[in-house]
DNA sequence: CGTTCGATGCACT
DNA sequence: GTGCATCGAACGT
């Protein structure tokens, strides 16, 4: 399992709007025994320090956020709306809390795998609308890029360095990127710390909103 | 096209 | 008890 080109330590240890903009275009990467599914990062939010009010270390240090607090290049999972987990990268230097929220992927391994996951019942409502999601739908949005991957609680506090959840770098071409505020958050709006790849499908938010044909 | 709203678990006040 | 870094169904225009 050493053939892949994971990002090391440095990649995480820098200025979180550094390693937001950088993590576009590498492909996040899923193990879970051998079932691998991946995808190129093509939108994400950073949150930054106790002074971004729509960070989660903005209370201070507390039980949920310690995984902000410590080395960076560690999975921060947490569970939203009783529903969905949140995948986030810790970044910076230990005591700094920060983080980017990895938002949507365009999936390149393991999508019929995703397709499975995305078509789960979940309480008697069926995931996914019911409807055969194309590719570019499988992991669009933080929550259903979770569920596809598989990424749970279970994966809070994971090294990225390790075997089962990490980013690798494949220099593919280079993205059109863009920034914008962040989505879904009713503080720090003013901050325009989401960054996406322009024109692509797999993006959520206001470009995309509401269903577009093909790609 | 747009807006509203329920589901669902848990950290935090 | 309150409020989410969401999603998609249901309904209004």
């Amino acid at each position: 399992m050493g053939n892949w080109h994971k990002l090391t330590r440095d990649f995480y240890d820098r200025p979180t709007l550094d390693v937001a903009r950088d993590l576009i275009g590498k492909i996040l990467v899923h193990n879970r025994r051998g079932v691998v599914t991946s995808g190129v990062i093509v939108e994400v939010e950073a949150y930054i320090g106790e002074s971004d009010p729509a960070c989660h270390a903005a209370p201070g240090p507390t039980a949920r956020n310690a995984p902000m607090y410590g080395r960076p290049g560690h999975a921060y999972v947490y569970l939203n709306y009783g529903i969905h987990s949140m995948m986030n990268i810790v970044t910076e230097a230990i005591g700094q809390p920060a983080a980017v929220l990895i938002r949507s992927l365009d999936p390149l391994e393991g999508s019929a795998v995703m397709r499975r996951r995305r078509s789960r019942k979940v309480k008697g409502r069926r995931a996914g609308g019911g409807r055969i999601l194309p590719d570019h739908d499988l992991c669009r949005g933080p929550g259903n890029l979770t569920m596809a991957m598989g990424i749970t609680l279970a994966d809070n506090c994971a090294d990225l360095l390790g075997d089962c959840l990490f980013v690798e770098d494949r220099r593919l071409p280079r993205h059109e990127i863009s920034w914008s505020p962040r989505l879904g958050i009713r503080v720090g709006t003013e901050h325009p710390w989401r960054v996406f790849v322009v024109e692509h499908a797999a993006v959520s938010g206001s470009t995309g909103r509401s269903r577009r044909a093909t790609r």
